[in-house]
RNA sequence: GCGGAUGUGGCGGAAUUGGCAGACGCGCUAGAUUCAGGUUCUAGUUCUCGCAAGGGAGUGGAGGUUCAAGUCCUCUCAUCCGCACCA
């Protein structure tokens, strides 16, 4: 066949028409010998266009699946959109478009932008998290918990995003900003809200880390110091006009040497022990904004004037105010010990508390009956004591907090309660699921549910007494959205659950989960935490949602800093597969560094991997049916490239996925077979070709497909068997071995393969590059690994 | 402060188990093709001394173990990320 030159905008057109033609094409197939493989990547927000950052982690999780597809496994790849959110509701606001249609055009635009890249997905599982026929579920959820006493309803101090002009979780607020708006501060409201009660699963919740050994350390790390489990011990020291003040320490051990109490300024005691002069002091602590933001602030803080008793030596200690204890942490209380606390030590030295200290090289001191003690063994003790003696017990503190999930916004779930005048909170009646969310909503912004406005959602009759009730105005944080889509793709059309067991337990947990690691915390905890209530409701029976987790890293604009529209360095896909085609875009984000890594995209380094393309292409077109002679020879090494490919590529897939280097190893190969081109026989190319096209089809689906087709095979590329290793083809049969002397290089013999140590001592020794380096010293020693080196020492 | 990473040519990166440092690609240099630009092809490209043959140095830094260290150990510096008055 005459040379054929590389035109990706005729081929990409015409696979994807083919493709798309085929519904089930990337349906699990019925066929595989080595069982199930599922693998998601985290569902894209429909912001209106894919980023860079989208097309890194879905190539990754398509090559990925096609290779599975090729290993014999039956391969669940599906998508969904995470289609309830703010921006939509900004949207709105700025161009009055109604944020159901805003969300609806963005999917239609962003799945097309997913069929250009080619990926294999299954869309008959799509799933949006604004279709009635998901969230209802998640209100099915709700109600669940509710009974469960898993969803409960609280007044408390929450965060409040002035921008998003809603409630935000205590996960999704950084750095005291709100974290898409991450330079306002949050404010702190009293606000009557909606928790999950995460707080019921933290033990398991952290413990459960230890054993996931498919999760990146990272991730895990992060987890645990969020859920920051903390075992001490609460003790209770007596105040002589006030009863009692419960104070949580880690240190029980240093507790002679608590020189006194303070307490957070909104503890309930503050403001009984003060004198009545000092209350609006105490009111500017409680109110000062900068406290939110620890490294800016000094510490501040008042003596009440009152004293308490430390249970353990009976001294009176001053009972302080301080403007670093967190009321929401342990008991809102400490005891300060500024001999063995930094921030004690800070406080007490500011206000000329003294100062003792109680452990010297890990043992105790000036503390009574435990002097001498191991602070280890002290800290049981002690614990023990405060047990018996009942002015204390053992504790365990978590810093993690219950989920709080009301958002006054409107486009989320609805969530099911009503509110009765009589009956107070009822449920809505899992039978009248869904709450529908109204359309035609007028969406202003203000800092309440737009909901309320509209009386023909809000008017209704009380399920319990069929009195006249409202229903609950706020919908819910869309992180409740994505805590289970990936069970829903397992059985996406069922309309009587929100999937059948039997479904989900057939392909859950995934296999592979891939995402940013944004998601560390927020996501990743919360599907934790789902996981555990499904399998407390008796619908699955594991506690993990995913057996293996990958973190992709960033996508960097050209200054090396994350993509932004303001910064205005966002490279847009849609041009780039516009000009070099959806191959040559996924080919350049897997090459370009480890798929862990962080990656900088380069304009020049992408035409690389289009000229590569443009090689391989001319090159498998002109060997169809060519006639050559070759030689023996030339079809031996260019057999023994192919197959220590298929080596390198097979590892690289099965073990870390450092797609950069299979990439790399193609293209040697490449770079191998057309140097060799004129020695390899007519006859050899049809094996070599198809090897080459397979490896290629998971990094490149449209151009191996295209060359599958050209070579007049039939089906699709992807759905054939990966290439088999032949470690004989492999096999070199000369060695070129490196000789050092002292170890430096000096020389290099060829050997064959099978020669013995002592054939490679002699041919080293008898190097003449190496022997001017040996003549006239002694040989101590001489090292051979056999195959690698020779290393002679010289003396 | 606690936790997790990362430091290798002009650049992205490779070296998977302690065994030839710099694969592969970008860029650059020279040449061929072309009216020209682009494309394609060939050769070269860690630094340094040297016309060359060849030598020396070299993986953030300092030590160490070893016949042999980018890789292991100790210390140290720098950068990035996460958490952070969490008692």
């Amino acid at each position: 066949m005459p040379e054929q030159q590389y035109d990706p905008s005729i081929i990409e057109a015409k696979w994807q028409a083919a493709w798309d033609a085929d519904p089930a094409i990337y349906a699990p197939s019925d066929h595989a010998p080595n069982g199930n493989y599922y693998v998601v990547e985290m569902l894209p927000y429909p912001s209106g266009k894919l980023h860079m950052g989208h097309v890194r982690n879905y190539s990754l999780g398509d090559t990925l699946a096609r290779y599975m597809w090729m290993r014999g496994y039956r391969v669940l790849h599906p998508m969904g959109w995470d289609a309830y959110g703010l921006p939509a509701e900004n949207a709105a606001i700025k161009s009055g478009r109604a944020p159901r249609d805003w969300t609806v055009s963005n999917i239609a635009v962003m799945k097309g932008q997913l069929k250009r890249l080619g990926f294999a997905i299954d869309w008959s599982r799509e799933v949006a998290t604004c279709d009635p026929e998901y969230y209802r579920w998640n209100q099915w959820f709700f109600l669940k918990m509710y009974e469960r006493g898993l969803a409960y309803r609280k007044r408390s101090r929450v965060n409040w995003c002035p921008l998003c002009n809603t409630v935000l979780a205590n996960e999704q607020v950084e750095n005291g900003c709100c974290w898409r708006h991450t330079t306002t501060p949050v404010e702190q409201r009293e606000i009557e809200q909606w928790f999950f009660k995460i707080t019921h699963y933290a033990e398991e919740l952290v413990n459960g880390l230890e054993k996931m050994q498919g999760w990146p350390e990272r991730v895990r790390a992060m987890q645990r110091n969020w859920i920051g489990r903390s075992e001490g011990a609460e003790v209770q020291f007596n105040a002589p006009n006030s009863g009692v003040i419960r104070v949580f320490t880690t240190r029980i051990d240093t507790i002679f040497g608590a020189t006194c109490v303070i307490l957070a300024p909104e503890h309930e005691l503050s403001a009984v022990l003060i004198d009545p002069q000092y209350q609006p002091r105490l009111k500017a602590m409680i109110d000062d904004p900068a406290r939110k933001d620890p490294t800016s602030v000094e510490k501040d803080g008042f003596f009440t004037g009152q004293y308490a008793v430390n249970p353990f030596n009976g001294e009176r200690i001053p009972i302080w105010i301080g403007n670093f204890v967190l009321v929401g942490y342990g008991t809102g209380a400490i005891m300060a010990v500024p001999a063995h606390d930094e921030r004690d030590f800070e406080f007490c030295t500011k206000y000329g508390i003294p100062i003792v200290q109680v452990v010297r090289d890990g043992f105790l001191e000036g503390s009574g009956e435990y002097t001498g003690l191991s602070s280890d063994e002290a800290w049981e003790r002690m614990t023990a004591r405060a047990e018996r003696d009942g002015f204390g017990k053992r504790t365990i503190t978590y810093r993690l907090r219950d989920w709080g999930v009301s958002r006054q916004r409107y486009w989320g779930t609805p969530i099911p309660m009503i509110h009765c005048a009589a009956c107070g909170v009822v449920p809505v009646p899992e039978s009248d699921l869904p709450v529908l969310l109204p359309d035609n909503v007028e969406i202003t912004g203000e800092g309440r549910s737009p909901l309320e406005r509209v009386p023909e959602f809000m008017n209704v009759a009380c399920p319990k007494c069929g009195a006249e009730a409202r229903r609950e105005s706020d919908t819910m944080d869309t992180f409740v959205d994505s805590s289970w889509y990936f069970y829903r793709y397992c059985d996406p059309r069922n309309r009587e659950a929100p999937f059948d067991p039997k479904k989900a337990a057939e392909w859950m947990p995934m296999k592979q989960y891939i995402g940013g690691i944004t998601h560390a915390i927020m996501h990743l905890l919360y599907s934790r935490y789902w996981t555990r209530v499904m399998r407390d409701l008796g619908m699955v029976d594991h506690d993990e949602p995913a057996e293996n987790l990958f973190t992709q890293g960033m996508v960097l604009g050209t200054d090396g800093t994350a993509m932004s529209k303001s910064k205005g360095n966002v490279v847009d896909p849609d041009e780039m597969t516009a000009k070099y085609g959806a191959d040559t875009c996924r080919l350049f984000t897997l090459f370009a560094a480890p798929p862990d890594r962080d990656m900088e995209w380069n304009e020049s380094s992408v035409e690389g991997q289009f000229r590569f393309l443009g090689r391989v292409f001319r090159f498998v077109t002109r060997n169809i049916g060519v006639e050559r002679a070759g030689t023996t020879a030339g079809e031996r090494q260019a057999l023994r490239k192919v197959h220590q490919t298929i080596a390198k590529i097979t590892t690289d897939f099965d073990n870390r996925w450092h797609f950069n280097t299979s990439i790399a190893a193609l293209m040697e190969l490449s770079n191998e077979l057309i140097a060799l081109e004129s020695e390899i026989p007519g006859e050899a190319m049809p094996a070599i070709n198809e090897a080459y096209v397979k490896m290629l089809a998971p990094f490149a689906p449209y151009a191996a497909q295209e060359l599958w087709s050209a070579m007049g095979r039939e089906g699709q590329v992807f759905k054939q068997p990966w290439p088999e290793f032949d470690a004989a083809l492999a096999a070199e049969d000369s060695v070129e071995i490196p000789v050092q002397v002292n170890g430096k290089l000096r020389g290099k013999i060829v050997v064959a393969v099978d020669a013995t140590s002592a054939d490679l001592e002699k041919a080293a020794l008898a190097d003449e590059k190496v022997r001017p380096y040996v003549d006239g010293k002694q040989v101590a020693k001489v090292i051979v690994v056999a195959g690698k080196l020779v290393n002679i020492v010289a003396r």
